[in-house]
RNA sequence: GCGGGCGUGGCGGAACCGGUAGACGCACGGGACUUAAAAUCCCGGUCCUUAUGGAGUGUGGGUUCGAGUCCCACCGCCCGCACCA
C-alpha cells in the first residue's frame, strides 16, 4: 500500500507558491480587502506551541478569505527591541543586533515550513532604522500635538532590569518580566497623553462589536471611568480646605466621617508632629500591596483629632486616616457614607461612627428601615437629606453637584484610572528618543530631516544601567537651534511603542513615509486580529491610543485599529516528576513494563497534572520537531481539532497520531478511488441513485456547516463535520457511472474544506484528482440550497416527556399526520395504558409529546 | 472583597431559539487480515438492570407538556481587578 509522503509534498508546494507569489497583493480599490493580522513575535531564536496555534488559526482565516474572494492581506514581521538581546549579549558577549537578525533569519525558517499564506515581501523589524525613524517622526508630532510632554513623576523602578515600568506594566508590586519588586523612584519621564482620550478609549468599546467580551470588560475596567464629584470640607482650626472625590454626592447628608490616605499631604505632615501617626504610617505601607495582606485587610484608621464641616449642612464630623484610601485615585480623600459603602460600614462599625441611611429602598418603610452588616447601594428614593428628600439616586447626583456649585464647595467630575503612559527606558536595544538637552535652550527636538537618530554599533554591555549614559561619545552633539554643545536624550523607548503602529506600516512597508495615506485607507483596520489573551489590556489599549493620535496627527483616517479580535488559549500538557522531585520533560519519559510511566533508567514516574507549558515545569513541546517527525498539515489539524481555540487545549501524543493517521488516511481514500473516477469537470448523469443522493447531501451539507463554523471560530467543530463527511465517504461504494460522479463531487468538496486548515495534503489530493491549476487560487466551495435539506425526518415521540419512540415522518408533516403515526407506536399505546391523552404536542420535524 | 466565566462518559468536547443528551475525535475492549507485529478494516461502549424497564449533564429547589439550556439558592474550579470612594 503506498503512502503519503509528507515531506516532500509539503516542500514541494510551499516552493510552489512561492514561485508564482500569490501571497504577495496589491490594493486593489475594485476589490473588497480582508486584513488578517496575528500578533507579531518577539524573535527569541525559536518558535513555540503558542506561535503554532496563533499563526494556524490565521492562516485559516486568511486562506478561507482569499477562498472567498477577498484581496487578503496577511503580513508577517518582529517585534525586534527588547531585553533578551541585551541579555544575551552580555552572556555570551554577541552584540544584540547580530543575535536579533540570525533569530530572526532561523525563525522565519521555522515558520515557513508551517505552510503560510503570508506575503513575505512586507517583513519588517522594528529594530531597523527604516522602522524605527518613522516611529522618531510621530513621536516629535506628538510633541506638537501635546499628545507626548515630560514631566518629573515617581516611577516603578524595576532593580534587576534597571527601567522604569508603567503601571500596568507592574504585577503585585512586581516587575511584569523580571519579577523584581518594583521600587518608587522620581525620574523626569518621557510621557505619552493617553488620558486625552480616555473618553473615547472607553465609549468606543461600544462599537468593537467583534471583540470578545471579556476583553472589552477589561479594557473598561482599566480605564476605569466614573463619575461624581469633587466637593471642599472645610478643616476646623487650620486655614484650609479638604478636597474630596465622591462618586455618590447624592449620599452627603448620610456622611458620618472624612478619611485620608496614608500617603496624603496631610497625613505625612500630621505625622511629623506625632510619632503614634507615623507608626501608624509605617504600619499602613508594610501592609503594602502584597496579596496575602490585603486578603486579612482588616479596615484600619487612626483619629486625628481634626474635625471637618460638611458643606452642606454644616455637620462636624471627624477626620482619620484610614488604610483603605488611595492616594492614586481622585484626591487621596474621601467622605464615608456607612449606610452606602460597605468599606465605610465596616470601618464605621469599628470605630464607633453613625450609620445613617439615606436612600430608600424601593419598598422598604422609613420608619423602620435600617443597615445591618451590609450596606445598602442600589437605587431608591433619597430621605433623611433635606432637598433632596423624595429624589432617586441619579436626580439625587444633579441637584446636590448643582447645590455644590452655587455654593462654590465643590464641582460635578469625571475620575479615570487610567493614568498616562510613561515610555522612557534606560536601555540600549530600543529607539532613540529623537530629544536634544541643549543648555542654553532646554529641550529640543531633533529636526525630522536629521532622522533618525541612530543607535551606536560600539557598546558596553557589561554592566547593567544605560549604555549609551557612558557611551563616550554618542551622546555629543550640537543644539539643532543654536549650535552650542548639547547632549541628547539617552533614554529609548518602551518596546510597546513599536507594536503600537506595526499594523499600519505592514500596509506600505517601503514607502518612504511612516505610511501611504492610500495604502493605510484601503487596508486599515485589520479585520481580524489574533492573539493571546496576555495583551487584552495593555498591547490593545496602547495601539487604540496610538491609532487615535496618528489619526490626529494626520497619518492615516480610522479611530480603531483592530474590528475584529481573538483571543486564543494557552497549550498545555501533562506533567513529569522525577523520583526525587525534579521536573522531568515528556522526552525523558517513557512507558513502562506494567503500563505506568518511567523515565530513561526505568525508574518510576509520577504522573502529574496538566498544566500550561512552561520551561520551569519542563513540559514544553518543541513544534518544529512535531513538523519534522508529522507535517505540518499534522500539527495544523490538531491544533484546529477538539478544543474550541478560545480556550485552553492539551496538547497529547496520541492526538497528533491520530490527527497524523487521517492524513494518510484521507490519502488512502483519494488513491482507492482514483482509477475508478470520471475526469475532473465531467457533467452530471441524467438520474442518481438513492445512495448517490444521499452522498451528496451529505456532501453539501458538509459544505454548508463547515462554512458556517469557519466564520464563527468553531474550528473544532468544523473538524468534526470533515471527519463526518470522510466517514460517509469511505463508507460508499459506488456501483455505477453516476455513482462515480457523485463520489468526485463528495471528494472534491471535501478536499476543498480540509484547504484552509492542511493545505499541503489539499493541493496534493487536487492534483491527483486531475486538477492542472493551483487549490490556492480556487474559490471556496458551494452548497445547492435544495440538497441540505432533508426528505424525511426522524421525530421523537414522547409519553409525559419521556422517550417512547422515534418515527419516520416526511419532511414538514402536518401535525395530524404525526399525531396519528405517534399515537399508533406500540410503545406509545404501552405507555398510555387505559389513559386517553388529554393533550398532543407536536413541534415539526422534531418531537409529539403526548401528555396523559 | 468586587467583576466575569465555567461545571456534560475514562479524556477533549457536540447539542441551533427550551424539543431524540453524549455528534466527532482520543483512549479502551472485541473481531477480521497476518507466521507475527505494525498498519488497515469491521463491531462495541454513560450507569444500574435479565430482555422489559429505570436513573443520568456539580448539588438542592422552581417554571414548563418538555430543562444540559430559563429562574432561585448552594458547592467547586478558572480568569481579571486589587479596597476605584
Amino acid at each position: 500500500m503506498s503512502r503519503y509522503n509528507v515531506k516532500e509534498n509539503e516542500a514541494r508546494w510551499q516552493r510552489a507558491w512561492e514561485e508564482v507569489g500569490c501571497f504577495e497583493v496589491e490594493a486593489d480599490p475594485a476589490r473588497e480587502k480582508y486584513y488578517v493580522l496575528e500578533m507579531f513575535p518577539y524573535p527569541s531564536g525559536r518558535i513555540h506551541m503558542g506561535h503554532l496555534r496563533n499563526y494556524t488559526i490565521g492562516d485559516v482565516v486568511a486562506r478561507y478569505k482569499m477562498a472567498q474572494g477577498f484581496n487578503v492581506l496577511h503580513p508577517m514581521g518582529w517585534d525586534a527591541f527588547g531585553l533578551p538581546a541585551e541579555n544575551a549579549a552580555m552572556d555570551r558577549g554577541v552584540h544584540p543586533a547580530e543575535w536579533t537578525y540570525a533569530n530572526i533569519d532561523a525563525m522565519r525558517e521555522q515558520l515557513k515550513t508551517m505552510g503560510l499564506s503570508i506575503d513575505w515581501s512586507r517583513e519588517i523589524a522594528t529594530c531597523h532604522p527604516g522602522y524605527y525613524r518613522h516611529e522618531q517622526a510621530m513621536f516629535l508630532d506628538f510633541v506638537e500635538q501635546n499628545l507626548a510632554y515630560r514631566k518629573e513623576a515617581w516611577v516603578n523602578w524595576d532593580p534587576v532590569d534597571q527601567t522604569v515600568l508603567a503601571n500596568e506594566q507592574v504585577i503585585d508590586g512586581r516587575g511584569w518580566r523580571s519579577g523584581a519588586l518594583v521600587e518608587q523612584r522620581k525620574l523626569p519621564q518621557w510621557v505619552f497623553r493617553i488620558t486625552a482620550f480616555a473618553d473615547d478609549l472607553v465609549d468606543a468599546i461600544e462599537s468593537l462589536d467583534r471583540w470578545p467580551d471579556k476583553v472589552r470588560l477589561m479594557q473598561r475596567n482599566w480605564i476605569g471611568r466614573s463619575e461624581g464629584a469633587r466637593m471642599f470640607f472645610e478643616i476646623e482650626g487650620r486655614g484650609e480646605r479638604l478636597e474630596v472625590f465622591s462618586t455618590r454626592p447624592d449620599t452627603i447628608f448620610g456622611a458620618s466621617f472624612c478619611a485620608l490616605s496614608p500617603h496624603h499631604p496631610l497625613s505625612e505632615e500630621l505625622a511629623e508632629r506625632s510619632p503614634d501617626l507615623h507608626a501608624f504610617l509605617k504600619e499602613c505601607e508594610r501592609l503594602g500591596t502584597s496579596e496575602e495582606a490585603i486578603e486579612r485587610a482588616e479596615k484600619r484608621g487612626y483619629d486625628t483629632g481634626l474635625k471637618c464641616i460638611n458643606p452642606i449642612n454644616g455637620e462636624r464630623m471627624p477626620l482619620y486616616i484610614a488604610n483603605f484610601v488611595l492616594m492614586e485615585y481622585g484626591t487621596g480623600a474621601i467622605f464615608g457614607v456607612p449606610a452606602h459603602d460597605q468599606r465605610d460600614l465596616e470601618f464605621a462599625r469599628k470605630y464607633e461612627l453613625a450609620v445613617r441611611p439615606v436612600v430608600l429602598p424601593p419598598s422598604a418603610d422609613p420608619a423602620s428601615f435600617e443597615v445591618g452588616d451590609e450596606a445598602y447601594v442600589g437605587p431608591g428614593a433619597l430621605f433623611n437629606s433635606d432637598f433632596l428628600d423624595g429624589l432617586d439616586v441619579d436626580s439625587a447626583k444633579r441637584k446636590i453637584i448643582e447645590r455644590l456649585e452655587t455654593l462654590g464647595a465643590g464641582e460635578g467630575t469625571v475620575q479615570y484610572r487610567l493614568r498616562d503612559w510613561g515610555v522612557s527606558r534606560q536601555r540600549y536595544w530600543g529607539c532613540p528618543i529623537p530629544m536634544v538637552h541643549c543648555p542654553d535652550c532646554g529641550l529640543v527636538p531633533v529636526p525630522k530631516e536629521q532622522l533618525p537618530v541612530t543607535l551606536p554599533d560600539d557598546v558596553d554591555l557589561s554592566t547593567p544601567g544605560n549604555p549609551l549614559e557612558r557611551h563616550p561619545t554618542w551622546k555629543h552633539t550640537t543644539c539643532p537651534k543654536c549650535g552650542t554643545a548639547a547632549v541628547r536624550e539617552t533614554d529609548t523607548f518602551d518596546t510597546f511603542v513599536e507594536s503600537s503602529w506595526y499594523f499600519a506600516r505592514f500596509c506600505s512597508p517601503r514607502a518612504e513615509g511612516a505610511m501611504d495615506r492610500g495604502e493605510v485607507d484601503y487596508w486599515l483596520p485589520v479585520d481580524q486580529y489574533i492573539g493571546g489573551v496576555e495583551h487584552a489590556v495593555l498591547h490593545l489599549l496602547y495601539a487604540r491610543f496610538f491609532t487615535r493620535a496618528l489619526k490626529q496627527c494626520g497619518y492615516l483616517g480610522v479611530d480603531e485599529p483592530f474590528a475584529g479580535l481573538f483571543t486564543q488559549g494557552m497549550i498545555c500538557h501533562e506533567t513529569y516528576k522525577a523520583p526525587d522531585g525534579k521536573w522531568l520533560s515528556p522526552a525523558e519519559v517513557e512507558r513502562g513494563g506494567d503500563g505506568g510511566l518511567v523515565d530513561l533508567e526505568g525508574r518510576a514516574v509520577e504522573r502529574g497534572r496538566v498544566e500550561k507549558m512552561s520551561k520551569s515545569k519542563k513540559n514544553t513541546i518543541d513544534p518544529t520537531a512535531i513538523i519534522e517527525a508529522y507535517g505540518a498539515d499534522t500539527a495544523r489539524w490538531f491544533m484546529l481539532s477538539d478544543s474550541p481555540p478560545d480556550r485552553d487545549m492539551e496538547w497529547t501524543e496520541a492526538g497528533v497520531e491520530g490527527a497524523y493517521r487521517f492524513v494518510q488516511r484521507l490519502w488512502r481514500i483519494v488513491d482507492e478511488m482514483l482509477d475508478d473516477l470520471p475526469p475532473a469537470e465531467s457533467s452530471p448523469p441524467q438520474a442518481l441513485t438513492k445512495a448517490a443522493m444521499d452522498l451528496r447531501r451529505t456532501a453539501h451539507k458538509a459544505v454548508e456547516t463547515v462554512t458556517g463554523d469557519v466564520d464563527s471560530f468553531r474550528f473544532n467543530r468544523a473538524v468534526a463535520r470533515i471527519y463526518e463527511l470522510t466517514n460517509a465517504l469511505a463508507a460508499f461504494k459506488p456501483e455505477d457511472a453516476g455513482d462515480r460522479w457523485a463520489q468526485r463531487e463528495a471528494t472534491e468538496f471535501l478536499v476543498r474544506l480540509i484547504a484552509p486548515m492542511m493545505p499541503h495534503l489539499a493541493e496534493t489530493l487536487w492534483a491527483r484528482l486531475g486538477h492542472g491549476e493551483m487549490l490556492v487560487n480556487h474559490a471556496w466551495p458551494k452548497a445547492d440550497p435544495t440538497l441540505t435539506v432533508e426528505e424525511s425526518v426522524t421525530v421523537a415521540v414522547q409519553v409525559n416527556g419521556k422517550l417512547r419512540a422515534k418515527v419516520e415522518l416526511p419532511r414538514d408533516a402536518e401535525e395530524a399526520q404525526a399525531q396519528e403515526a405517534a399515537l399508533a407506536q406500540p410503545a406509545v399505546r404501552k405507555a398510555l395504558g387505559e389513559k386517553a391523552p388529554r393533550k398532543v404536542i407536536v413541534v415539526k420535524n422534531r418531537i409529539v409529546n403526548v401528555v396523559a
